[in-house]
DNA sequence: GGTAGGATGGGCT
DNA sequence: GCCCATCCTACCC
């Protein structure tokens, strides 16, 4: 595994949605012997977005988000693929954050198993439902705690400063002019737009 | 380079 | 019964 820098804590993700989306740039996924440079986030920041899974209430599948800060919240999408997101906000007020892309930096090889119909190394974590497949993230992982364990987000090996673009969010229908998705400026890991589409 | 259509199951009305 | 915070393949420039 390369050198990183420590696990984030608790108050990092104890602050608001949109504000620990940007951080998450540049912080590095790791679980296991896989690890990936986030590089593309959205946020759902729960109360005044009915985008977000929260907005209608806490049932089974949201309880995740209305608790304690810095846990996994993966949810089932079209039946086929699984989404991370990690919870953030102070415990009672609703807020997580997707994470929609990775740069693969430890476990490629791994990664390039799970990810056959991947033709790139772009293409292994380029995408919310393909970055859950490449780095073996289930539901199964609904509500662990990612500041301790296996499955956890660390800084990088050295700080860098980061060109940070806004844009709205992908593949939702209301909300969907809300500028809540954040991704690294020109990073080739990104998904889908990388400029907000002129008006 | 681009897009259209299908797969597939859980959550909610 | 309808709606998805998606991905892959086929096919067309």
């Amino acid at each position: 595994m390369m050198q990183l820098g420590p696990i984030l804590k608790r108050p990092f993700y104890a602050r608001p949605t949109a504000e620990v989306a940007r951080a998450l740039l540049g912080q590095v996924l790791v679980h296991g012997l896989t690890a990936g440079i986030i590089v593309e986030t959205e946020a759902y920041p729960g109360r005044d977005d009915l985008a977000s899974h929260s907005a209608r209430g806490i049932t089974d599948r949201t309880q995740v988000i209305f608790g304690p800060p810095g846990h996994a919240y993966v949810y089932l999408i079209y039946g086929v693929y699984e989404c991370l997101n990690l919870v953030t906000e102070p415990a009672g007020t609703p807020g997580c954050v997707l994470i929609r892309a990775l740069q693969p930096v430890a476990g490629i090889e791994l990664m390039r198993e799970r990810r056959p119909a991947a033709r790139s190394l772009e293409d292994i974590a380029r995408g919310p439902g393909r970055l859950t497949m490449a780095m073996a993230i289930t539901r199964a992982h609904y509500g662990v705690d990612v500041t301790r364990g296996s499955l956890v987000v660390r800084g990088p090996a050295e700080p860098h400063s980061l060109a940070i673009e806004v844009t709205p969010r992908i593949g939702i229908r209301i909300c969907a002019e809300r500028p809540l998705r954040f991704i690294l400026r020109g990073n080739r890991f990104v998904s889908g737009p990388r400029r907000w589409a002129a008006g």
